[in-house]
DNA sequence: ACTCTAAATGAATAGCGTTCATTTTGTACC
DNA sequence: GGTACAAAATGAACGCTATTCATTTAGAGT
């Protein structure tokens, strides 16, 4: 009886609906339903069961909201490999996680890779537990930065490939324009297992390695 | 005086406002002056003088206009050098060009990673001519496609790169917890200088060539 | 001059992100 | 226990978007 309704004073906060953790989680779980176009602040806000307009109360704009969930995906890459893993099996492992995270979200790369970093401790905890992994493997400090940033470019270009219809480069009526190039992806494996994607990135992942392995040792 | 009126039949068809051609080069013009946010249907029927609906006889959709927009855009891409250059220097300058011009259209990049080579003809000459550098290298057909795809995305990747702020890496009131990639990032060559993303992609485009070219020696 | 077709028009639609004055809600204090 | 205050939710509005459609205008062939 004493203080029914106002039980919850023992120091911690009242628990209010609209968060910035319970926003992006309910972000995401309409994005995972209905797909980024189907993502909007009217559809969130539906989601959360609230008007529109109370989303502004709390965000600033969807473009925040967006930064949001970036810092939340960021979280799901992989780094726990840098632990455990040597230091080329741990990247390529990374590597990967990064890309699969990212295939799911394509239309946020063009957000964060723009985006600054100081606002996105996830974001930064990542990047911090793969320059550990790089100093860890022998690295210079001044090489680990732009190492970092290649890879990265690699992986984005690399989630917009995973996401892309297998028969991109059905050449179509203008193939006799083109043999060479029709013959090649003809020949390219993967082609019918579906995995042409994934051939490629093994590919540059490969190189990518492979010439730092070539870098460091001259 | 005969056919005073019906000059211009003498074969060539008249010389209509809204042709495919006319609406491309008005719609490069639009965002390059306004950039990609004021490209709307109303900017660009605006520059041809022209009702927005009248678009819609011409271009089924926005989204056909940006094909036609990427098309156009990867005549731009140099492949000559593939004519005059050996191949490890006429790849490194191809995928600079490509670099360089999509660096100034990123938000095209989502479309193109998607979309279907089959409607775009200069898209396809552009694969053509890098297949014919790479066989004339004397690479294998099956190897070809993979390889182009990995360049093509680290080549994307490095686009955004391009045109992110100097300043990404800032780690803020946040570099105490980030110790260690905030020294590398302090360390790192081409911070001050501007040149930052350049040195990112001389690091990752010399990589992969390194580990192409180990990858033929085995 | 008449006809047929291609093209441009302007009004209308539905949806978007966002703003704002207002009302509702919940908590802390007296 | 009533009151004051701040935080949060509301619904209506705004300006913008891409797109559609019935209608008008204009041009070319017969």
């Amino acid at each position: 009886m004493a203080g029914t309704r106002t039980r919850r004073s023992a120091g911690r906060p009242p628990q209010r609906v609209l968060t910035r953790q319970n926003i992006t989680s309910a972000a995401l779980d309409v994005i995972t339903a209905r797909g980024y176009e189907g993502f909007t602040m009217s559809s969130l806000a539906a989601k959360l069961q609230v008007a529109p307009s109370a989303l502004y109360n709390h965000a600033s704009s969807k473009a925040e909201v967006l930064r949001w969930i970036q810092d939340d995906l960021m979280a799901e890459v992989d780094t726990a490999c840098f632990e455990t893993l040597g230091w080329e099996e741990a990247v390529r492992s990374w590597a990967r996680s990064y890309r699969d995270v990212f295939a799911r979200h394509t239309p946020l790369i063009a957000v964060i890779a723009v985006l600054q970093v100081s606002g996105a401790p996830r974001t930064l905890a990542m990047y911090e537990a793969v320059t550990q992994g790089f100093l860890r493997a022998g690295w210079d400090q001044q090489r680990i930065i732009p190492a970092i940033v290649a890879l990265e470019s690699f992986i984005f270009g690399s989630a917009f490939d995973a996401v892309a219809p297998e028969d991109i480069f059905d050449t179509g009526s203008l193939a006799s324009e083109s043999p060479l190039f029709t013959a090649a992806v003809a020949a390219a494996p993967g082609r019918e297992s579906g995995k042409a994607a994934e051939q490629a990135f093994a590919t540059g992942l490969d190189a990518l390695m492979r010439g730092f392995a070539a870098a460091a040792g001259k």
